[in-house]
DNA sequence: ACAACAACTGACTAACAGTCATTTAATAGG
DNA sequence: CCTATTAAATGACTGTTAGTCAGTTGTTGT
């Protein structure tokens, strides 16, 4: 009896379409000029269907979220097998997240969204884990490279990976955010491109790392 | 005639009056549970009232951000005064940081939510601007350190202040951002603490800089 | 053919940001 | 002291939107 599992794949596949519109819309338009309404049509649905695949609206953005960390772990782990040595690999993953944030910059923007919440908001979405764990495996990815770099020599040895594996992810996601709000005052105000300031970031990384 | 004086000032104290009870409210319940009904009953005044005050809802925020910033901007100048090298300066400026996200966690709320924003959102708030010289006034007191520590040898010559200042600003918001959403799985899953973390953090940043 | 169940609908409600015609208070001039 | 003019404040009202739910349509198993 397969009827249960097409059942299953097609309520999946709904559920994708729905994700699909309201990333047209909420891309295009940003997250808060988009109606649950708008994403319905879209979606070719009736609103009321949509709260039966989301509990919110803010449970849908979240899982435009989740497809974006699944690219952003991708890359990751591209990053890291490109190149050979630990403090190679860093880098070259710090540059990944960078690339990310530019080609993506629509999911980085949903990541930033929830970045920002309180702790507390939200926290039973069953979404909310799912995403946790991503971000988990994404941190992992950037904790090997670290283990790594300290076993071949290149990252010095008196540091936890997992601690340096957050404290980068912080860093990163900090400046690239950051970066991102002041792209416009920077380039006027001071003379310095969104890259001169990143390869600085990187260059003081790299020294704080070296073994 | 003193009177467009008094005026004037009148008018400042009820606008500060406007953001204490909104400050009240939003620190208490969230930005997002308080309505603009409740500041105004707190406020004792009617809601149209605030409206002449604050041009919208987002702006009183940006006003209560605003003090944020300028208690941030005292604390790292203190930091700075309180001891000599460079690189001990940016280092104290940083443990402030951390200081001010714990003690006015609240402030630092407030200004995530709004370096969470898309730079074109609402650039046209006058109280915009002045967060912005704000925050560029705070920026310089960490790109100051920097210069200083150039100087007296204990940071590296071949970096530009103004960028690193960007840098650290960056990875520092950053990395107390993630940290306070990650918290609770922190301490649980992973036996490090907050405090372990920052540390790891501070390290990196201190041998990255290092002269 | 029909009962039982699942998927879907869209009109409806509640909540809230922001507005504006009207009222109230303060100031200046005669 | 009275009155005209301007400034400050009001709160009922509007428009928008997230979320709901009683009812309809379609699908499956007997």
């Amino acid at each position: 009896m397969g009827i249960a599992e097409r059942k299953e794949r097609e309520k999946q596949q709904r559920r994708n379409a729905i994700i699909d519109a309201a990333e047209r819309l909420i891309f295009e338009k940003g997250y808060e000029n988009t109606t649950m309404d708008m994403v319905a049509e879209e979606a070719e649905l009736s609103k009321g269907t949509l709260y039966l695949y989301f509990k919110s609206k803010e449970g849908l953005y979240l899982a435009i979220n989740a497809r974006g960390m699944k690219i952003l772990e991708q890359m990751f782990r591209d990053a890291a097998r490109e190149v050979t040595t630990g403090l190679e690999k860093i880098v070259n993953i710090g540059k990944a997240y960078f690339k990310f944030s530019q080609e993506f910059h629509n999911y980085f923007q949903a990541m930033i969204h929830y970045e920002a919440k309180k702790p507390d908001t939200d926290m039973e979405l069953p979404c909310w884990d799912s995403c946790e764990t991503q971000g988990m495996r994404t941190l992992e990815v950037v904790a090997r490279a670290v283990e790594t770099g300290i076993e071949d020599g290149s990252i010095r040895a008196d540091v936890d990976p997992m601690q340096v594996a957050m404290a980068l992810w912080g860093h990163t996601t900090g400046l690239i955010q950051v970066l991102a709000l002041k792209v416009n005052q920077l380039e006027k105000f001071n003379d310095v491109t969104l890259e001169d300031i990143i390869n600085t970031s990187f260059k003081m990384t790299r020294n704080g790392l070296a073994g």
